[in-house]
DNA sequence: TGTCGTTTGTAAAAATCTTTCCACACACTT
DNA sequence: AAGTGTGTGGAAAGATTTTTACAAACGACA
């Protein structure tokens, strides 16, 4: 088909900036669960939205259609040509981009990734873990490599709100052996280590074993050589079109450990949840509005 | 549901005998264009059938239906059930663990957070917004808020692999203006604001635009203020069943967007790529093995 | 050919959905 | 602290859709 071709969805996308508040959260509740949402009577869809109804009126106006019963068509045609397209577009990561552009190939291969990632991990081990990285009896240190850096980082502004006693040790290796002296059994090293994996961490990594401390290893599916001496590897799939790795599936993983953390510390790590916003917020009230 | 799941065409075949002459033809017009036919207003779906609208009304009587905003409802959902049929189901990408476990609501949320955010990108804004990141002309600045600190370092070492005049600018903003002062027309500023949005960013944003950067916000489903200023806007869906937000999908499109730049860039991407190695593996011999 | 039962469509009534109007609330300015 | 402007939802007015009522048309059978 050659036509223009609008969608409801790149319409809104489109005139999105020029939406009101609730305007935004009626695009959103239609974006999100599309076009099933925007199927039913303005009434019902204003329900669902949880906005009036001249709400959804107006806002199908600055879409530019004439009235509700077209906007309502529009998607109606919508739904009916893609039950008829051509094969079924390919799941759900199809964009409306073509077959062959980066964001498919890239969300394909990403796909796989994390796909691959999640059956290679032992749920037992991640428990247990997840148990290391939750006990604060004994102190959490992280550290990263030269671009897992970022994920070492976001470990530690997460660990750091969930609980006490998350020491984030730079990358700089000049500085490790300070936090090595201080290492004892019960403390755990959170560490990441992707290819092109760094011979400082693993002489770190033995240096912290040495003195009984926990070792926990994200690192690729080749592993580092750290794998093995660490008392917890998760091997995490790193592979796309590209001349780099990639870190979703690193992410996606230090994201569910965290959140593993954070259940099993739950009462304390709400407080702190709800003590750090405090503090943000008041820190806050000092700058001028 | 309590639907016995039977679709409307079997429906219509079963009872087929008991119809009378108007009422088949009704019938076949419904299924000679299904569920198409179907799907409007009474008085439509009469005229097309070229039969009167009791006609319709009664028929839809007879297969059972309460009345015909029933009858049309039970189209759409099969209508629907179609759409989604098949992709939703295969989306399980569970390991072993059991389905409760952590692991699997996890990377559920996640498979569905990726997915929203691609099928919410739009491939042509992507496509220029990786232009403005890939000009070399300009200098490229990076900046994140409290949570996304980590994301912008991740991005500022991609970035920094692959083109010359990058500068990543610290969050702490009290060093921000200095940044401002040299921001020309032609340069681009990427941002990153997830929500508990921060003041500090938009005002960085509107002094930004002043001085006529393109400006290039990366933010939730929400939408940051910036949104509203900002010259290409992504958004990226961060739910998950936690107290705070995801960035699995915010790194995937950063990686897209980051790989997406190395192409255009090719030639010289690559170049840097060899010779980053290179200064790498020299310092890597000052030390000791 | 007339009567009866059934089927069918017209048209009016009822129900529902959509739009419009207006007042209130909130934020931002003076 | 009052004023202005925008955004929002309640509710009535307006439009459309659905249902119901009823009478004309048709065909079967006596």
């Amino acid at each position: 088909m050659s036509e223009p071709k609008t969608t409801v969805r790149e319409l809104i996308r489109e005139k999105y900036a020029t939406l009101t508040a609730s305007e935004k959260k009626l695009a959103n509740a239609l974006l999100e669960n599309y076009p099933a949402a925007g199927i039913a009577s303005i009434t019902v869809v204003a329900q669902n939205a949880d906005v009036s109804t001249p709400t959804v009126a107006r806002m199908v106006g600055k879409l530019g259609f004439k009235g509700f019963p077209q906007f309502h068509q529009s998607l109606l045609s919508e739904l009916q040509a893609k039950v008829q397209g051509p094969t079924q577009r390919r799941a759900n990561w199809a964009t409306e981009a073509p077959e062959s552009h980066l964001l498919n190939r890239f969300s394909q291969a990403i796909t796989r990734n994390l796909s691959q990632t999640l059956s290679n991990v032992d749920h037992d081990k991640f428990d247990k873990a997840a148990g290391c990285l939750a006990d604060t009896n004994g102190r959490l240190y992280i550290v990263g490599g030269r671009i897992t850096r970022a994920l070492a980082e976001y470990a530690f502004t997460h660990f750091q709100a969930i609980r006490e006693r998350v020491t984030h040790m730079t990358s700089s290796s000049a500085t490790w052996p300070h936090y090595v002296l201080d290492m004892v059994k019960g403390d755990t090293l959170l560490m990441f280590d992707i290819r092109r994996y760094e011979t400082n961490l693993l002489r770190l990594a033995e240096l912290a074993k040495e003195r009984g401390v926990t070792v926990i290893v994200v690192t690729d599916q080749w592993a580092s050589p750290i794998a093995s001496i660490a008392d917890y590897t998760f091997n995490c799939w790193v592979e796309i079109p590209s001349a780099w790795d990639s870190n979703v599936s690193t992410m996606m993983l230090l994201e569910t450990l965290i959140a593993a953390v954070q259940e099993e510390n739950w009462p304390r790590a709400k407080d702190r949840y709800e003590r750090l916003d405090e503090i943000f917020e008041a820190a806050r009230l000092f700058r001028k509005p």
